[in-house]
DNA sequence: TACAATGTGTTGGATAAACGACAAATCCAC
DNA sequence: GTGGATTTGTCGTTTATCCAACACATTGTA
């Protein structure tokens, strides 16, 4: 909210890119996509892209922390609260965005993908969490948000590795709400 | 050709502002667009508008002879030749233009309309006759251009006050294609 | 009439984007 | 390997666009 607007420019010509981007990566996979190519399908400066970008690198990271933002952030205005149905949308936005990405090949750069999931999914759960717990210090509410968020994206990585083929993320999200929600130190209830 | 290639900011921004005017100009009638909207829609500054255009009239005019030029000149590349089927299909083009626009209420701008179509077909007749009469002296070929632009779109506004409404323009044409063709001089013959 | 609100067209200074050129890195056929 | 072609990242200069501000015209309304 600090921010003076940004030129209208850069606006436009990031959108461009980052459209441009997403459009090729539909036609080939990451590794043969050249910064000719996007700039190119974008209409505008080679130069102009490395105003913007430090490199395709970079321009990836961003494109996937967006992309992958707006999903999550749906929760954060729509429901509003951190319960047992938005934790469910948010794991099922999650394990989406990670299928969508494996069919459009980016291989080599799962870490790189596990770092932005665990960085967006910290953003948006600290927002859902400081509008509950407006009282608290902030310092911990902080920590318990960076370890949720780990622990969501670990359950995402279980899930692929175990249950993907048997299971539907959300059954397998519900069964271990009621430890995220409660803590391990009550059994599931209802 | 000779032009040394244009700025490619300038192609878009032009592209921006035109489509942005004809998306407003089927919510509202020409009276009531202001630049502003224009400049809001196409997410540009407003002086921008005034570095492309000199107002919102010359924007107008633009637009029209684009779109006109547009179905007119695809006589030029797909039949080539100036026979009674391309003339056919120019003067439908015209009329249905015509008619497009009446259901945008440009009231107020008819005689503007009638120049612009005029000028357009002009340039559309010419090139295709110089394909076909590329020996003979161009200041005649010119003229007949000039005469033959302004006669066809004469038979349009004919069409319009006695035809519009118990005959087709294609049969409307097709009646006075021989005269064009092959002069007053002869009577039909096929 | 008067007076506020809105739209028009222009200006000067600041900034982003275009362009061509360049060295360096990477790729690839031989 | 070697050499040619492509890609990358950077730079300085030029140009298009942004922005805020301005005087003026037009519209609407009390």
């Amino acid at each position: 909210m600090t921010q003076s607007k940004t030129d209208p420019r850069i606006v436009r010509t990031r959108k461009l890119i980052m459209d441009s981007f997403i459009e090729l990566s539909g036609k080939k996979e990451f590794k043969d996509i050249t910064v000719k190519d996007i700039t190119t399908e974008a209409m505008i400066n080679r130069a102009t892209f490395y105003y913007h970008f430090e490199d395709i690198y970079d321009l990836l990271e961003k494109v996937l922390s967006e992309v992958l933002l707006i999903n999550l952030d749906y929760e954060v205005f729509e429901k509003n609260e951190l319960n047992e149905e938005s934790i469910v949308s948010m794991f099922i936005a999650i394990t989406n965005f990670q299928t969508s990405l494996s069919n459009r090949c980016h291989r080599g750069y799962e870490d790189t993908i596990a770092r932005i999931i665990r960085e967006q999914l910290e953003i948006t759960l600290y927002k859902m969490l400081v509008k509950q717990h407006t009282t608290e210090k902030d310092e911990a509410l902080k920590t318990a948000t960076v370890m949720l968020s780990w622990g969501i994206y670990g359950a995402s990585t279980e899930w692929r590795r175990n249950s993907e083929k048997v299971q539907p993320p959300e059954d397998f999200i519900k069964s271990v709400v009621p430890y995220i929600l409660h803590g391990i130190g009550f059994g599931s209830r209802d």
